[in-house]
RNA sequence: GGCCCCGUCGUCCAGCGGCCUAGGACGCCGGCCUUUCAAGCCGGUAACGCGGGUUCGAAUCCCGUCGGGGCUGCCA
């Protein structure tokens, strides 16, 4: 699925190849069978589609590679392993795994790197050859030269050294005959010609095998960036623990893909010193992979629902209905009709400034499509006085019915002439009658929501809030 | 353990030797506005991990230290 730091690496991906005028690239790593099914992969093109990263070439759209599927191209990295086979810069490994395992512990308890040690590494390419033959299962490994150093010059982290004697000889080709994840990923750079590569930081130490493995394909290597990682509030990897990491689960909790974008771009990058707020245009415009930041970034919800409301009251009235509209239905558990659209659109101007998450929407406006008010009894207490409320019904009820045309400037008018007459201020006069009808304490201006709830409702639930007391 | 990365308000970001008595945003606190709740406006709280250097001058450079994190698989 689409994780959210997935989705913010994709995010730089994409800010950096529009920036730049490049090929931003779509492909799916389906190496690990376990993990890859169909499902997943329509749950990240859909979370990149939703946030607005459309891709040139890759998955879907096509493009000069084939498919873009990693498990359709399994000849390939094959092909590519006999070569390396061939010319002594690979070779095959007939430790099984629980050899393997065993040894790492060993050398855990002795406190020596756990590492692979290389022995099938000093067969005779003969002998394997003839192991192989006679069909004893193998991995194959890439030879790491040794000694040897590999360095690259890091967009974001800068000029990076690593020794081989921190390198094992790494499989690249299982023993059924499928690509690791580094092969497979190195091969497809090569081949899709990727320039750049800006992936999570937690592969920084990786990429020396990949160069490696680059090189040994004879190949020059993409450019490298290793964005920062995403946390939880507790300072760890972000992770299901702190609650929600699929972007899903902010597209049905009724984030805004604009906000969506506009946090992650802030996750490690910033348009300049003052500005939060930005859009996409802008923050093409200016984004540059050497400007991300170094450190690891905690992923504040708060923040991102700040954001969120922001873009929510930006949004134009019919834009914000339209896109409420869904989760307005679900919370009802129902389709609107026709009148109750009506009903709703009135009321979306104001509904729009009270909510950050358009899940909020069917709470605030509930009241308007079920007979029944629900009310609450905190609130019920809080402003049912029975010295005052018993009046302040029952004239309002009286003096609404009178009110032509229902709308909410009669109903302004007529309140206010009654909270007048009878010497009551607003806060105590207009209580009683918002819990009556809405069934809480707090729900849109009590005037347009009358308005929009209709005469008929009004009364009957004045009525009903008096008898109940 | 080894290798690597990182260290500015609680959080995100700005700062790339003097413009910093460290700036913006979220959060938090207080006020204004007000028919509730929001929104809006105004104000406040709060940070250069620590210790040495270098320099006329350091948040910015160097070293050490401490702290956090990543990797260390026939996972990606």
């Amino acid at each position: 699925y689409l994780h959210i730091g997935n989705a913010r690496s994709a995010l730089f991906n994409w800010l950096y190849a529009r920036h730049t005028g490049g090929v931003f690239i779509v492909r799916i790593d389906d190496t690990d069978r376990g993990r890859s099914t169909r499902e997943y992969e329509e749950d990240v093109l859909a979370g990149l589609r939703w946030l607005g990263l459309d891709w040139d070439e890759g998955v879907e759209v096509g493009g000069p590679h084939g498919t873009y599927r990693q498990s359709d191209r399994l000849e390939r990295y094959q092909q590519v392993v006999a070569e390396l086979v061939a010319s002594r810069r690979a070779y095959p490994c007939f430790c099984t795994p629980e050899e393997l395992a065993e040894r790492r512990e060993e050398a855990q308890r002795q406190g020596r790197p756990p590492g692979y040690d290389g022995r099938c590494r000093l067969l005779e390419p003969e002998t394997a050859a003839a192991r192989a033959a006679a069909g004893e299962p193998a991995s194959v490994r890439l030879a790491v030269p040794r000694p040897g150093e590999t360095t690259f010059d890091d967009v974001v982290r800068g000029e990076m050294r690593f020794g081989h004697e921190v390198l094992d000889d790494f499989v690249i080709l299982r023993s059924d005959g499928s690509p690791t994840y580094h092969l497979a990923s190195t091969v497809d750079d090569v081949d899709y010609r990727i320039t750049h590569v800006a992936r999570g930081e937690d592969l920084l130490s990786s990429t020396p095998r990949h160069i490696l493995l680059t090189e040994a394909m004879g190949e020059p290597s993409p450019i490298y960036a290793h964005l920062p990682l995403l946390f939880g509030p507790d300072g760890r990897k972000l992770s299901k623990r702190h609650g929600d990491t699929a972007l899903r689960a902010y597209i049905e909790g009724g984030y805004l893909a604009d906000a969506m974008f506009n946090y992650l771009g802030l996750l490690g990058w910033s348009y300049d010193a003052e500005t939060t707020i930005f859009s996409r245009r802008q923050a093409v415009e200016r984004f540059e992979l050497a400007d991300v930041s170094k450190n690891p970034a905690v992923f504040d919800v708060d923040k991102l629902q700040w954001m969120n409301g922001e873009y929510v009251r930006a949004a134009a009235v019919d834009q914000f209905a339209a896109a409420a509209r869904p989760f307005l239905e679900r919370g009802l558990g129902r389709a609107l009709e026709e009148g109750e659209w009506d009903r709703f659109r009135s009321i979306a101007p104001l509904v729009q400034e009270r909510v950050k998450l358009l899940q909020e929407v069917p709470g605030m406006v509930g009241f308007l499509y079920r007979e029944e008010v629900d009310y609450d009894e905190a609130s019920w207490k809080k402003v049912m006085k029975p010295d005052l409320a018993p009046q302040v019904l029952e004239e309002a009820r009286a003096r609404l019915s009178a009110v032509e045309p229902w709308d909410h400037r009669g109903i302004e008018e007529t309140l206010r002439a009654m909270l007048a007459d009878l010497g009551i201020g607003a806060g105590k006069g207009l209580q009683p009658i918002r819990v009556a009808v809405t069934g809480t304490s707090v729900s849109p201006p009590l005037f347009e929501t009358l308005e929009a709830l209709g005469r008929q409702r009004t009364l009957a639930r004045l009525v009903a809030a008096a008898g109940r007391l």
